[in-house]
DNA sequence: AATACAATGGTCAAAGATGGTCAATGTATC
DNA sequence: GATACATTGACCATCTTTGACCATTGTATT
C-alpha cells in the first residue's frame, strides 16, 4: 500500500461520526510513518483539501500543530456547489450577493455575517483603480475565503 | 499547552468584569511559571497590546511593577475611533486581526462574525500580483466597509 | 548630598520548535 | 515512453523560550 494512502487512512480513522476534528503534530506523525515531514502536507494537500470536505487550520513555531476538520456531507456539497460553480475565479457584485443572500435563505449564515459579507464585496470596498476583470477576480477569492470559514463553522 | 498561553489566560483570569486592572510583579510571575523573566515580556508584547485592547504600565526598581489595563471605551466611540484612526486608508493584515479579536472580545460582533472579517481580509483572500501598500490600502476599504455594517447594527 | 548597592523591569539577539514550499527524483499506469 | 502520482530533502517562515546585558529606582552608607 502507498504511504499516502496508509496515511490518509490513519487520519480518516481519527475522523468519525463523533469525533469531527483532529489535531496532529506534523513532525510526530512523519516519525510515525517513518517519512519526510513533507509528505503529510502532500497528503493533506492532495486528499483533505476543500473539495474534499476538510479544512485545514495550523500554527508554527513552540507548541505547533496541524488541525483537520470535517464539514458536514450536506453542507459541504452546498458550500462545494456554490464555490466551484457559482464563485469560480470569478464572480460579479451582483452575482456575489445574490449568492449571499441565498446562503441566509438556507440559514448557513445568520443576518448579521450576510450583512458583513455583502460588505466585504460590495463595489465601494473594492473601489480600486483595476478593471472590472480584476475586481471580479478580487471579489471571487475574498468571496471563497469567507466561504470557508462559513464551512468551518458549520460543522461545529 | 503552550506557556505563553497559560500566562495569557493567567493575566486574563485576573481581568475580569469588574476588575479592569491588574499589578503584577515579573520576577514573581515568572518564577510562579518557572521561565525567564523576558517571557514575561514576550506575552505582554504579543498579546496585550494597544491594538489588543490593553495598556501597560511599569516601573523598575524597589517596588517596581506591571500594570496591566483594559481599555474600556464605549460602543460607537469604539467604532469611530477603529473606523477613522486604526484602520485610515491602509492597514496590515496583522493589525486588521488585532483589531477584529478585538472587536469580538467586546462583543461587538459575535465569532462566526469575526470569523467572516478574518476571512475576508486575510493574506489569502488578498492574493493579488500587487505590491503591500496596495493591498494594506485595499484591506483598509473591505475592513471599513464591514465596520460600516456593524456600526450600523449596533447603533439599531 | 553623594555614592554605592540592591532590587526591579526592559531589550535584543540567538537558539529551539514547529509547520510550509518547491523543485528534483522516483514509481506506477497507460 | 509519456504522463500522472508519490516521495524526499533543502531551504524558508513563524512562533516561543531563554539568557546576557542594560536601565531605572529605592535604600543604606559616607
Amino acid at each position: 500500500m502507498r504511504l499516502s494512502d496508509a496515511i490518509e487512512q490513519f487520519i480518516k480513522t481519527m475522523l468519525t461520526q463523533t469525533e469531527q476534528e483532529v489535531e496532529l503534530k506534523r513532525n510526530e506523525l512523519a516519525e510515525y510513518f517513518n517519512c519526510a515531514p513533507s509528505q503529510i502536507n502532500y497528503v493533506l494537500a492532495t486528499r483533505f483539501t476543500p473539495d474534499h470536505g476538510y479544512i485545514i487550520e495550523s500554527r508554527r513555531g513552540g507548541g505547533g500543530y496541524i488541525r483537520i476538520f470535517r464539514m458536514e456531507q450536506d453542507t459541504s456539497e452546498q458550500l462545494l456547489y456554490l464555490l466551484h460553480e457559482r464563485v469560480g475565479d470569478s464572480i460579479s457584485a451582483l452575482e456575489a450577493s445574490h449568492l449571499i443572500m441565498q446562503l441566509h435563505e438556507r440559514e448557513l449564515v445568520t443576518p448579521g455575517e450576510a450583512a458583513i459579507m455583502q460588505a466585504a464585496v460590495s463595489p465601494s470596498a473594492l473601489s480600486l483603480p483595476i478593471s472590472t476583470a480584476m475586481k471580479d477576480a478580487l471579489r471571487a477569492k475574498i468571496l471563497k475565503s469567507m466561504l470557508l470559514e462559513v464551512a468551518r463553522k458549520v460543522k461545529q
